[in-house]
DNA sequence: AAGTAATCGAGACGGTACGTCCGGTCTTCCT
DNA sequence: AGGAAGACCGGACGTACCGTCTCGATTACTT
């Protein structure tokens, strides 16, 4: 688990580190910085398969050796990277009418998806299947949140009586979220927002006649 | 596009070879099974990773241009050893009752991702994200064919008048087979047959109230 | 030893082959001539190493095999090759003045040699250090046919009392000869027909006061 | 001009290396002589055609990249390890007597070209025909030393009044030198130590009665 | 005319080595 | 102790030729 590396912001944000990190020359933001801004930049530009360690290394004017002793694999340095440029954007407003936050925050994540963002998340994805430190970071740096947030708006549903209380939420997210992925991930299908409404419309109320 | 290469039995076959082709020696067809044997046995025991072109070439007592002259990457070879293996069980039968067709669908393919071949699958998709012959191919010999057999079925309960005529049907079918891919490669959630009715029941009936 | 195949062209003029040799297709004199051209063009155009039997079969529009058949080496077509281009001028006329004629038959040598026929010839040396059959070859069609014209220039001086009679010959042609291929294949020192003449002077009157 | 790497040895010996070499891991020196040992020791028993690249990095225990890195191409490497392991005989003792140091010179030179050196010189002297490098490398390191030694002796027995002072100096010393090459690469007669009495005597004196 | 035999083109094949790339690890000196 | 520089081993890459091997087609001579 290299989670831990992410939290290395708000260590060194925090005064009161363990007595031992406060030994010896301290980490440079510096290098994290410029680590992240070049993986970041080779990410945009060519994908993962440009982001090599070497590469990154060279751009950031950083010696592998600074970056291996942070980030575990290269799969590691590329998530962090992403989320350096793009974590902002997750929190959504809620109205208290499902359908239509629903429907917003399927149509923000679709529109996180459009462009070069959206390939080098298709790319992370491909490469959590080789990588279980990158899959472990993606689920929970990346979907937890925004499952955790879907369902809170669903169980507020659920209290206000709109919805069966007895149905299966994680599946429920999954028929939400899923079909995004999978149109990011197989190019099968346009992924446009208008998928949005349609997920969220049938999954309220199903195509049964 | 290398599907031209998965087609060589089918034109072989056909009796209206290109007289060209003719010419030559033939190609090996020890050769061909000899590789997608080796890549077979080496995706189910380590993995994409563990099939390299290398290895591939030395289990299969072949050299590494022969590999090379028939298939363009190591996904293109592994995706055909994999059908070369699992491709037969794809059909259907069809009983008229629409929630239990699709559920039995749903769950034969659940059950195809169990164990290792779930795995493997999880890789091409993987590879996929770097590799744009890999995902036609994994378009045109997985995903369709499965979709379009789902698609059909569901056409059929509309032309008798249980399903609204107004769906959108591909949107339908990622509701039903994404969480599928979702969960064999984000493993937030288990996959298993249970999820298949959750599905189905959720897209005929939604949830609302 | 291949210089059987040199012989070919003899074998098939003369009408009196073997009885063996009488049955079946006959040898295509048409792709010997063209393997021997686009050898020698290989040879001129890019040297020893562009010369690959498969670039001479791709330029004679000739299968790989139909070489390998007649000649068991690349170094045998290409010294083959360069004989059949170049090959007729190697007679010398003896005018009875010792002197003179050594000079002509050298300043003859190193006139062949410039250019690119004797940087063709240097990488034919060259191989020959790998390659037993092709320095046969070259010691038998190259080499012995000039030694032996001079040696007998030598010897009717010998005969005529110009020359001390025990000299060893064979030394006398290397102290000749030698130079010109050294200065050739070591590019040290210029090869121009001045060597010619100092050769043959120190030759015969020795460099002593 | 890869000679630089030959002088490796001798610019790190002198005190002023430049200040930027002393940045990151020194190069190992430990791989360095494993590579020309293996390589020797590969000529040796092979030649030339079993020193690949592969058999040395091999055998040396060493990663191909870290041979590259210091030697351009494996001409580069046989010419090293050559002189890696037969250096240090290459000075000769003056007696003043011309036809005996000559004498001596010569033989000594045949002398190290009998059994697998010679032939491994010869070998080396083939591939120059196309490594414009190893030729390069053989003059300077190899030829030129020999010669100007020789030279030398010749210069002072001039300044002493025994040789006639026009003489072509350079021709001189081919006409003594070449006969050994020649016979080494050619190997149309034997190259043995009465050759080297034969050459001397005859430059010396000549053969006109 | 049918049969026999060698040759030829095309091109697939196993094999060896090539020169390169990247991953991870190491060693050195500098700060 | 952290960091930049960079050398190092290992493994795989994709390519070039080698020499061998099928094929089917062609071209003679022999019955």
């Amino acid at each position: 688990m290299y989670t831990a590396f992410m939290n290395n912001s708000w260590e060194i944000a925090s005064g009161s580190a363990s007595p031992a990190s406060r030994l010896g020359r301290p980490r440079s933001e510096r290098a994290r910085l410029a680590i992240l801004d070049a993986a970041a930049d080779l990410l945009i530009e060519g994908g993962l398969g440009a982001a090599t360690m070497e590469a990154i290394a060279a751009r950031a004017g950083v010696s592998k050796v600074t970056i291996y002793k942070w980030w575990p694999t290269r799969g590691a340095v590329a998530v962090d990277a992403y989320f350096h440029r793009s974590e902002p954007t997750n929190t959504i407003e809620e109205t208290g009418d499902l359908a239509r936050d629903l429907t917003n925050q399927l149509a923000k994540m679709i529109d996180a998806f459009a462009g070069r963002p959206g390939v080098v998340m298709a790319e992370l994805i491909g490469q959590a299947q080789t990588d279980p430190n990158l899959a472990e970071t993606l689920r929970s740096r990346w979907l937890k949140p925004r499952r955790d947030e879907a369902a809170a708006v669903l169980q507020r549903s659920i209290d206000r009586g709109e919805i069966r209380p007895d149905v299966d939420i994680p599946a429920l997210m999954d028929q939400l979220f899923a079909p995004i992925y999978y149109r990011l991930t197989m190019q099968h299908e346009p992924l446009d927002e208008k998928l949005a409404r349609t997920l969220v419309r049938t999954l309220l109320d199903g195509v049964r006649l």
